[in-house]
DNA sequence: GTCTATATTTTGATAGAC
DNA sequence: GTCTATCAAAATATAGAC
């Protein structure tokens, strides 16, 4: 792995584990194991290395998301191997993590990224309740788009709860309601 | 409102914008019109004063939540008005905000006034659902903790979702389908 | 209680040698 | 490409006068 990956994968882990603000350049440069030098030589500054760690984080998240909505099944059940998907609970999401940075937020190139995953996940899931309806999977009332936003919120919200409690029980109380009220309304229940 | 006071209110309005990481002694004294003495005469530092900031925040969100949750109604109704009630989303969570600061989650003191707020939170929410439960208004496979966690999860994930696209709609849609879903779930929607 | 002075470390970078 | 100065500003206090 040469510097400039070096840079980019330690800027992505710093970025997780402490945010935008909470990372600097210093920390990233130990972390990676390259000088000052070989850092400003590499990227103009610590916003155009989070920038490239951004990104590819967003990249990573929805590679992943796309490969466990689209194994097959009805849509409950591709919906719920997103929900269900093993996570390291206290840690977060690298990506939705930096929607609470000021800094990141404030900048519109450094929010893309955050933006665009999102919305891709929202649109994602939407789509593919879309497709249990038109399959009369679920009762005609239910909104695609709610639906999808309502479980992109439930795992994101379920990280603060994990780590409020120090536990990574309750984002899978959350997690398991949100699957359990899905399930309900789908027509396999009804008998 | 006298300087402690003052100190308190800007350290909380600064911790929801910067987090704890992002707000510094400096901001908070000219925030507040105290100077460095001042400060440090009131408070040990920042840990103290930020403790004191997240305890008042996490009274209020408490205090605000019961209000909303005990006014009458089904367990539906009452779920429902905590979770439509006006919020800026966009502003977020005081409380929840600081899940994601590893200086407050790692420090066991700061990390309280956060845990208690949600475990009260998902606890007074599962009360009021397994009341529903006890009154038949729900189908009695629900969950009270798993479904209490998921609405706690809706809401703090739907700020993630309206600050990463920049609009308070992801917000709104996220709690409109936990709404939706609950309601379709109680008794009075079947005819 | 508040103010000013001082101090140490970190942040985020630039300059220039190798 | 990488390394070692060097730097101005900010972060987080402490000390002591008023």
């Amino acid at each position: 792995m040469d510097t400039a990956e070096r840079l980019i994968e330690s800027t992505r882990e710093l970025l997780w584990e402490r945010g935008y603000t909470g990372t600097s350049p210093k920390a990233i440069q130990q972390h990676a194991g390259a000088g000052q030098g070989s850092m400003y030589h590499h990227f103009s500054g610590k916003p155009e290395l989070a920038l490239a760690a951004m990104r590819r984080s967003a990249d990573q998240l929805t590679a992943q998301a796309e490969a466990q909505m689209s194994g097959g099944g009805s849509a409950v059940e591709r919906v719920s191997a997103y929900l269900l998907r093993e996570r390291d609970a206290l840690r977060g999401c690298r990506v939705g993590r930096m929607a609470m940075d000021p800094d990141v937020i404030d900048s519109p190139e450094l929010r893309r990224p955050v933006q665009e995953t999102f919305a891709w996940l929202r649109g994602r899931l939407a789509e593919i309740i879309a497709e249990g309806l038109a399959a009369g999977e679920f009762d005609a009332a239910l909104d695609p788009r709610d639906t999808a936003a309502m479980i992109t919120a439930v795992v994101q919200g379920g990280y603060v709860l994990a780590r409020a409690e120090g536990s990574q029980e309750p984002f899978h109380q959350a997690v398991r309601g949100a699957v359990a009220l899905l399930a309900a309304r789908s027509t396999a229940s009804r008998k």
